[in-house]
DNA sequence: GCCCAGGAGCATA
DNA sequence: TATGCTCATGGG
């Protein structure tokens, strides 16, 4: 039934490429909505500060907000963990206030990107343990799984507001609203693939 | 004007 | 465990 779900969206919507990497459109192969089909680039630093960034940014906010304050930041030269964790909080809140709730979303970003730091995940690409990533204020399970599978492509599905409301609708159950049931069910049903994470994801979405 | 977006933390019972 | 409140801008 899952897979079914995860083939009949790709045939109608097409392939989604996520994550937006919208620092690098105009690049061959980027647009604003992903990548090209078939394309699976290699991530840098930078790409791994942007998808960790906008994990944040995103919650519970539009991503067409979500843009805005990515693209403050790239204009800021705001590129790294090193360059965030030292800019003084207000300039930061300022920086990213097109997306909302800038206030708590300026603390989550310096808190996240001191743990990066300390841990240099971001530089050599090896993913952070999930529970530690985890213990971090302001990254909750969604937000750690959205790090996880498309920064580092470690196979996790990624469970939102939208699977929580499909799954309810077409199979009558969303495992009561408990997160990690809803996820398990889900990934027993498919190759653990974050290929295939990454783009039923971002079909749902 | 009104509604709500790719959540998370906290307070209270 | 479960509900309810708070955080906040901008687009449809």
């Amino acid at each position: 039934m899952v897979k079914d779900l995860y083939d009949t969206l790709l045939e109608t919507y097409g392939p989604q490429g996520w994550w937006p990497l919208s620092h690098r459109i105009g690049e061959p192969g980027f647009t604003s909505e992903g990548y090209h089909p078939g394309v699976f680039p290699v991530l840098r630093e930078e790409d791994r500060f942007h998808i960790v960034t906008g994990a944040v940014l995103t919650q519970n906010t539009a991503w067409k907000n979500v843009r805005k304050a990515l693209t403050a930041l790239e204009d800021a030269k705001i590129r790294r963990a090193e360059d965030l964790a030292v800019l003084p909080l207000d300039n930061l809140s300022q920086l990213i206030r097109p997306s909302g709730y800038y206030n708590q979303k300026a603390k989550k970003l310096q808190g996240v990107m001191g743990f990066f730091l300390r841990g240099g995940h971001l530089k050599t690409g090896i993913p952070p343990e999930r529970p530690r990533l985890l213990n971090v204020w302001g990254i909750g399970p969604e937000t750690v799984d959205s790090i996880l599978l498309y920064a580092f492509d470690v196979p996790v599905f990624v469970v939102d507001a939208y699977t929580f409301r499909l799954w309810e609708r077409f199979f009558g159950s969303s495992c009561n609203k408990d997160y990690h049931a809803l996820q398990e069910s889900i990934t027993r049903e498919l190759p653990r693939d974050a290929r295939v994470y990454q783009e039923f994801h971002a079909l749902i979405v």
